[in-house]
This record gives structure tokens, C-alpha cells and sequence, in this order.
RNA sequence: GCCCCCAUCGUCUAGUGGCCUAGGACACCACCCUUUCAAGGUGGCGGCACGGGUUCGAAUCCCGUUGGGGGUGCCA
């Protein structure tokens, strides 16, 4: 047996991957790479009702899309924790017959009722000693040790918890199903899980599962805590309020190299003055112990700069193989008017351009479409000035005799532009938008040569019958 | 209430006792470039939460305060 390090991820089925797991996700894989270990895929749910095969095919989909693919001879799983049921039951008969838990038959109001009686919150150890058998309604309860417990992480250092604030925590419900706690313990040994890398969140928890591991005669893994991805109120990344399904970036056409060097920046940073690295140099600097302590704000601005990045990164034919996703299907023109040639001649023109991918169609729509929309602010203000009709009419009569390239295009409006003494930043207003509708876009001249000599001329002489 | 974690520009971070008059990135502002908008270039604004120690010397170590976050389920 292989004593690579084995680290585990596993996200619990909630109908969507967030972006904070994507980032303990990472976390997880870089770590598995660099060891030569591996990444355990565990879906985890006691409740078998709760799994979904469309979740998971998305999570392993998203993953991928990471660049933690499944068919790497280092991931391994998806793992069900459902699955395990009868091994998280058998655990926990045999804790209860060395005698580190015990039944108790006290209800949830039973329960409140004795806290508020001696003035404490949780579960006093009511039924600690009173040495019930099992049956029907009755839980299972953890007998926490007297003593302190160490959590010794990574990211943390040594945490200290004073046995005697844990209550007496539960393994089994009153149906006989297993809690998550125990369930986790037990999968984890049974996979050989050596490293736990998980959110901050799950550190009060830690002491817990650790004296499991302990009461079933093991050692511990090595613990990670690290931190939360919070919103701009500092609060935990939450479904209802923030942007936070990983999906949804990659619909948008966020770049997945861009999200994965964005999520790893977040608490943590490689060396030199450039946050923008390669994957394969993440992999090789990153550190659990050099993680951050405290939250980090998931600032989708930054997201959309680092994406940015990447997209100019990108060689002409790599963008327009990611734009396509993005140029096909529900679009503002027609299918069939859609043209793969006049398209390559545009992207390079748009790549400077563009956030996320999904910008594209609103900035290469007026190629494609008969009638592009014109924008009423557009037209009125730049239709207005006194020499639009005389530019559209002069760009209209140069164009029709012109040589079809660039630099014959922008001669014509140049001496337009000189005869009147105006600059070229004024002139070319109204022609941009009797062309494409808008004040913003794509180069006017290249603009102009790839649209071609009748649709431009025909487009001219719309707004010219419209100005005059 | 109790337990735990955290604290460097607005944000993400570098910093592990002298290299710090605190470096970079995003955002913002200005200028340059320029056929619009971008991109690019140059520059600017802006921070060690507070109070005590320790030390020749502290953003860095210790204590406290304040502030934030998380946990406290027969959820995961």
C-alpha cells in the first residue's frame, strides 16, 4: 500500500457547485498533484434521498472544467456517504459496546426543558449513566472524555477546546440513521483519507470528529481550516443573496484558467509581483501553511479583470473556439445569418474588448442583423451636430468609388474631416452609429470593410434619408 | 449566553524583529496613445483597528480592548 497522501473533498448535494467549494476544491488538487497523492471524490449526504445523479454529473462536470478531471489516475471517487450506512452503524454499536457512547431517550423539548432549568443552553448528560439498552425514538450519544482536545492545523496551528464545552453529541437518530459527523469519520477511514482541507466553518466541529478517531483507535488526518469566502457585508458566501454556483460563471463565459488563478488569490498569493500565473506554477508554491486567516471578499470585479487577462491571452483561434458556445443557439440575429468567415475577421477585433465571454453577442450583433437596433440616445446625439448629414452623405459618395481596404475607408472620412477643419473623434460619431447603431464597438473602418460595400453603403443612406 | 477563529490601502494580498519613509494586484483618479469604446503606457490617491507591554529596535512577539466572522441541530 502506497502511502501517497490521500485528500478528500466532499461538497454535500445542494443543487449547485459554490465558489467557495471550487476554491477547497483547487485547494485540494494542487496539493494531490504536487504530493503525487490523491483526490478523493466523496458526494456527501446521509440522507440517500437527497443524492442526485444530475448534481452529481454537474459537480464532476465543473470540476473538469477546473481542470480536476476524473479520468486523471489521481482523482478517484465519486464516493456516496449514503452508500456507507451500515459501516457508519456498525462504528457506532461498537463505540456504544466499548462504552465511549450511550442511548438516551430524552426529546427535543425534554431537552430544552433541563437547560432552562439549570440555566445552560445543549444536552447536560441527562442519560450519561443510566445505562438504557437500545430502541425505538432512542439516540446514540458520543460520551465526550473529560480532558482538552488539540486540533493541530495546518493553516491554524494548535487549537485548544476544553472538553467539558462539548455536550454529548449524537451518532445515531432516534430512526437509527447516522449523523454526519460519525458518517465522515468512518468514510474517511475507510478511504484512507491522510488530509482534510475544508472551510473554516467546519473547525468547531473538529474536536469532535477528532475524538472519534481517537475512540475507533485511529489517528487523526492532517486538519486545514481555511477561511471563508465572504460577500461585501463580510457575511458567508450565502445562495440567496450572492452570485456564488460556479456554473453560473462559466455560462457567463468567465474562462476557467481565470477563475481557477482568481479563486486561488483568495487567501492565499503566489510569490513576485504578478498574481496572474500559470496552474502548473500554483501547483508548484502552493502551500496550506501559507494560507491567510482571515475571510476573504469574493470581489467579482477582480474576477472580471483577471478574466480579462486571459481572454487577450488567448491566440485568435483559441478565442474564437471559446466564443463559440457564445455566438451559437439563442442569439439577437437569425442562425442562418450568422457567418464563421466574417466572424474570425471580427474577433480579433472584440478580444481587447470584452469581460466575459457573454459580451460578444452585443458587440457583434450589428453584423448579423438587417436592421441593427439603434440607440435613441445615440442618434441624438450625435445626429444633431450640424455636419451629420454632410459626413454620412460625403462617406456614402467616397465609399461608393473607394478601394475596398482600410486605409481607402478612412482616407475618404480623413478628407471629410479635413475640408471642415473638425476632428476625427467628432466625425466618425454619426457614421458609427449609421453603421452599427451605437456610439461603442468594434473599429469603425475594419468595421466597415468587413460589413462589405452594399450593406454599408445601404445603411448609410438610411440614416442619410432619415437625418435630412 | 457559551465555545472557536480572525484583524496590513475600499478590496485581494506581500511582509515571519532591523532590508518598511510598508511592496504588488483590482477598483478609483489624472495624463499619454488613440477612429468610438477598450487594450496598452506613465503617474497619483490610499493601509499596519486601538491601548499597554517585551526589545537597542515591532506591521511582525505577549496581554488587553474594540470590531468582525463562524459554531453551538435527532442539518451537512
Amino acid at each position: 500500500m502506497s502511502d501517497a497522501p490521500r485528500f478528500r473533498f466532499a461538497p454535500s448535494p445542494t443543487g449547485f457547485f459554490h465558489v467557495g467549494g471550487a476554491r477547497t476544491a483547487l485547494y485540494n488538487w494542487a496539493l494531490a498533484l504536487r504530493t503525487g497523492g490523491t483526490f478523493v471524490l466523496r458526494i456527501e449526504d446521509t440522507d440517500e434521498s437527497r443524492n442526485s445523479p444530475e448534481w452529481t454529473q454537474g459537480i464532476i462536470d465543473a470540476l473538469a472544467w477546473l481542470g480536476i478531471n476524473s479520468d486523471s489516475p489521481q482523482f478517484e471517487g465519486p464516493y456516496f456517504q449514503s452508500a456507507n450506512a451500515e459501516l457508519h452503524k456498525a462504528a457506532a454499536m461498537r463505540l456504544w459496546q466499548q462504552g465511549d457512547a450511550y442511548w438516551c431517550d430524552l426529546t427535543a423539548e425534554q431537552i430544552q426543558a433541563r437547560a432552562k432549568e439549570n440555566g445552560k443552553q445543549g444536552y447536560d448528560g441527562y442519560s450519561r449513566d443510566r445505562g438504557l439498552e437500545p430502541g425505538p425514538g432512542r439516540v446514540l450519544r458520543f460520551r465526550v472524555p473529560a480532558g482538552v482536545t488539540v486540533v493541530r492545523d495546518l493553516v491554524r496551528g494548535d487549537v485548544e477546546f476544553q472538553n467539558d464545552t462539548i455536550e454529548d453529541f449524537v451518532l445515531l437518530r432516534g430512526n437509527g440513521s447516522p449523523m454526519f459527523l460519525l458518517a465522515n469519520v468512518v468514510d474517511d477511514i475507510e478511504m484512507r483519507v491522510t488530509n482534510v482541507v475544508r472551510a473554516e466553518e467546519h473547525l468547531p466541529n473538529t474536536p469532535k470528529q477528532q475524538m472519534l478517531w481517537a475512540a475507533l483507535g485511529r489517528t487523526p488526518p492532517v486538519w486545514a481550516h481555511v477561511p471563508v469566502l465572504v460577500n461585501e457585508q463580510r457575511k458567508k458566501l450565502s445562495k440567496r443573496r450572492d452570485k456564488v454556483a460556479l456554473e453560473q460563471y462559466r455560462d457567463e463565459g468567465i474562462l476557467a484558467a481565470a477563475m481557477t488563478n482568481y479563486l486561488m488569490t483568495l487567501g492565499w498569493a503566489p510569490s513576485g509581483d504578478t498574481e496572474i500565473v500559470p496552474w502548473s506554477r500554483i501547483v508548484e508554491e502552493f502551500r496550506l501553511e501559507d494560507v491567510n486567516h482571515s475571510p476573504a471578499f469574493f470581489d467579482v470585479k477582480k474576477l472580471a479583470a483577471f478574466n480579462g487577462d486571459y481572454v487577450r491571452m488567448l491566440s485568435p483561434a483559441e478565442f474564437i473556439a471559446a466564443a463559440q458556445p457564445f455566438v451559437r443557439g439563442e442569439m439577437p440575429w437569425p442562425a442562418e445569418r450568422f457567418d464563421d468567415a466574417v466572424f474570425a475577421q471580427v474577433a480579433p477585433l472584440i478580444q481587447t474588448r470584452i469581460g466575459a465571454l457573454s459580451d460578444i453577442p452585443s458587440m457583434v450583433d450589428f453584423f448579423f442583423l438587417t436592421d441593427p437596433p439603434v440607440d435613441a440616445d445615440a442618434w441624438a446625439k450625435t445626429m444633431t451636430a450640424d455636419f451629420a448629414a454632410d459626413v454620412l452623405g460625403a462617406m456614402a459618395d467616397g465609399l461608393r468609388t473607394a478601394e475596398w481596404d482600410h486605409e481607402s475607408i478612412k482616407s475618404v472620412l480623413d478628407g471629410f474631416t479635413e475640408s471642415r477643419g473638425l476632428k476625427l473623434g467628432k466625425t466618425q460619431a454619426p457614421v458609427r452609429v449609421a453603421i452599427t447603431g451605437r456610439t461603442v464597438g468594434p473599429p469603425l473602418f475594419e468595421s466597415i470593410e468587413i460589413l462589405g460595400r452594399d450593406e454599408s453603403l445601404r445603411r448609410l443612406d438610411a440614416a442619410l434619408a432619415k437625418v435630412r
